[in-house]
DNA sequence: CCAGTATATTCCATCTTTTGAATATGGCAA
DNA sequence: TTGCCATATTCAAAAGATGGAATATACTGG
């Protein structure tokens, strides 16, 4: 229908889905470029891109660009209570971390400073 | 995708429609009959059990017959408290009563008790 | 400017949800 | 039993979401 319902559908919607929920876990410790969550969750970029498109379009996140890297958070941190409290209505443990295990590898400057370029002749 | 999914997402699933949104606002003061969701809410009965079956299914209501009548009612308080959450994060007015405007005049007979059979001969 | 890296967007086939319409069920009273 | 009332279920068409593939954009370095 879409018509004149409340914006709070439209929330409610853009936390309908795992691998979206999976990011908003993967930003409680601050703001993560989208290489890395494309490290830890195993999918694809572009589907990265746009699972952060429709929670950009809801106004749960914001992203801010540092050189190649783009960074995203969480806007009002408030969402974070409202999944915890919808995982303790179904006994959910609230994993306050990783959301798969994949253990990733993310490239980016702040998740690997450059230390490992050593190269000893 | 539907997997292996977190049932939060099911829950968020429930609540990311307007209907299932006001017929929970209609049962936050208690338990209510089917005919006076109708009533409140100006949508065909069959359309409202639809609904509420999708409540039931994800646990959220429970419903208890009383005669003719059947009476839902939200299992877990919390829910509100979800909702709450969502509408403080948007900056709507958590509207504590009436879904819509349409007065609703409900027959059942917790709604209407018997008072206008009088019938003077 | 050109190439390369990080991210975004568009397009599309497929699956799911939505909602109207018709129909079914369950209980009550006569 | 018959008829009626309240509610539930099923079906199907239209609308919307999902996720893959290809492509576009933005920035950096040379």
């Amino acid at each position: 229908m879409r018509t004149t319902d409340e914006p709070t559908t439209a929330l409610f919607r853009a936390l309908m889905h795992p691998t979206r929920l999976a990011i908003l876990d993967l930003l409680r410790h601050g703001e993560q470029c989208v290489c890395h969550l494309e490290a830890h969750l195993g999918k694809r970029q572009a589907y990265i891109s746009q699972q952060l498109m429709v929670l950009r379009e809801v106004g749960l996140v914001d992203d801010q660009r540092d050189g190649l890297n783009v960074y995203y958070r969480v806007i009002n941190p408030q969402v974070f209570a409202l999944i915890d409290t919808a995982r303790a209505m179904l006994g959910v443990a609230v994993d306050t971390d990783q959301a798969d295990g994949s253990q990733g590898n993310c490239p980016c400057p702040r998740c690997s400073p450059v230390t490992e370029i050593v190269l000893v002749s």
